[in-house]
DNA sequence: CTCGAGCGTTCGTCAACCCGAACGAGGAAC
DNA sequence: GTTCCTCGTTCGGGTTGACGAACGCTCGAG
């Protein structure tokens, strides 16, 4: 319970160069590749993240103080349910003990993606991030001539769609409802209810953000 | 590596509409919020999705199959390194494993843009979309003209930042690289490094879509 | 029909994960 | 000085997860 009372994450933590991992001849090899290993340094830098000691998250989290001490020190091959207690007690998403290479730059030219086979001629949308395990969302980029207008297929349910228009202009058709939207206006609204798309002005695009 | 790979998504699944589970009286509840329940479910999803049996996947992984019976009953309580192993078979990232179902949409209409007190004249950013508790991820529209470069404030760590850009062409620096961008280009990076952001043409404007 | 191969489940056995308790170290209060 | 609290680590012990083997089952070849 309790939870929520969480709080720092504000304060600026510019201390986290932390020390090469140390621990020289350990019985573990330190592949920092092992999943031991990334667990290790996850739940020590989200530990110290949270500000908690060793003995506060174990007892918040309901596991042994000595179940923690492995579980940083790489020599434990923890359970499924050890760390979920172990995330629910630290308030963050499961995940977050166990993607370690934050993913680095990546650069992605627009011609080079692949585009959606469209219906229309006159609408080219392209996929720019699929959505990661953790986070359902996925960044679409919308060209778009004027013309005929898009009937977008309902998304399951629960899905929200943001349209942000980047250049051009385009008329949203939802619930209803006719909005025009120019350049830098941001459109929010259910995916899963039926809507058209349609554009403008020549050489329109925009971006979708839609989540689930 | 890899990054941006994943496909699929694309085509609209519509198969995946598996029968309620039946097993009505088990000594196992269907709690579907307990973690069991949550990997159980994951993994036979994951494992039709590859199109490979239980104990074809068992092989490639080098567990056995009576521990992927009892992981798919949801009668287990897998170790980190089995899931490690798991994941490594099908080829997915572990969290797709621990993905929860993501609670209820908090749907918002947002209607007024505040802007941003800019340090630059040059740059206007407008906060589109805040982020509900649940879900932390910022929508932001960006309009830019030439002119001095931008450094970007550090954001907390673990934050990344996607950024497309809707007309114009921009060049965005992060981790010592240079990246030149140009409308409909996209650019993902770790937002608690050090970056900046320069507009190459008049009129130029992008979307950051920025994830914590 | 008979046979064989593959699938998914169940059943013992062994190893290991998890826990509580005890330990030494470092501070703060008195 | 002493006392008390907390931190993080190291031990036995009980519980349980992982494994291999055997089971019933379905399907297709001969």
């Amino acid at each position: 319970m309790s939870a929520a009372s969480n709080d720092s994450s504000l304060t600026d933590h510019a201390d986290d160069s932390y020390p090469g991992d140390s621990s020289p001849g350990e019985v573990v090899p330190e592949d920092s590749r092992t999943p031991r290993a990334q667990v290790a340094a996850a739940v020590r830098r989200e530990r110290q993240r949270a500000g908690l000691s060793l003995s506060e998250v174990a007892r918040r989290a309901g596991i042994g103080k000595s179940t923690m001490s492995g579980l940083e020190a790489g020599t434990a091959n923890p359970s499924l349910e050890t760390m979920w207690a172990l995330a629910a007690a630290l308030d963050i998403p499961l995940s977050r003990l166990l993607d370690p290479p934050q993913h680095e730059v990546a650069l992605h030219h627009v011609r080079d993606m692949p585009s959606l086979p469209s219906t229309s001629a006159n609408y080219v949308a392209t996929l720019l991030s699929t959505s990661p395990p953790t986070a359902r969302r996925d960044i679409y980029f919308i060209a778009a001539e004027p013309g005929e207008s898009r009937n977008s297929h309902p998304h399951p349910a629960g899905t929200i769609e943001h349209v942000i228009v980047g250049r051009g202009a385009a008329r949203i058709e939802a619930l209803g409802q006719s909005y025009e939207l120019v350049a830098g206006d941001y459109l929010v609204h259910p995916g899963d209810q039926p809507h058209t798309f349609t554009a403008l002005e020549p050489g329109t695009n925009c971006i979708f953000v839609i989540e689930s």
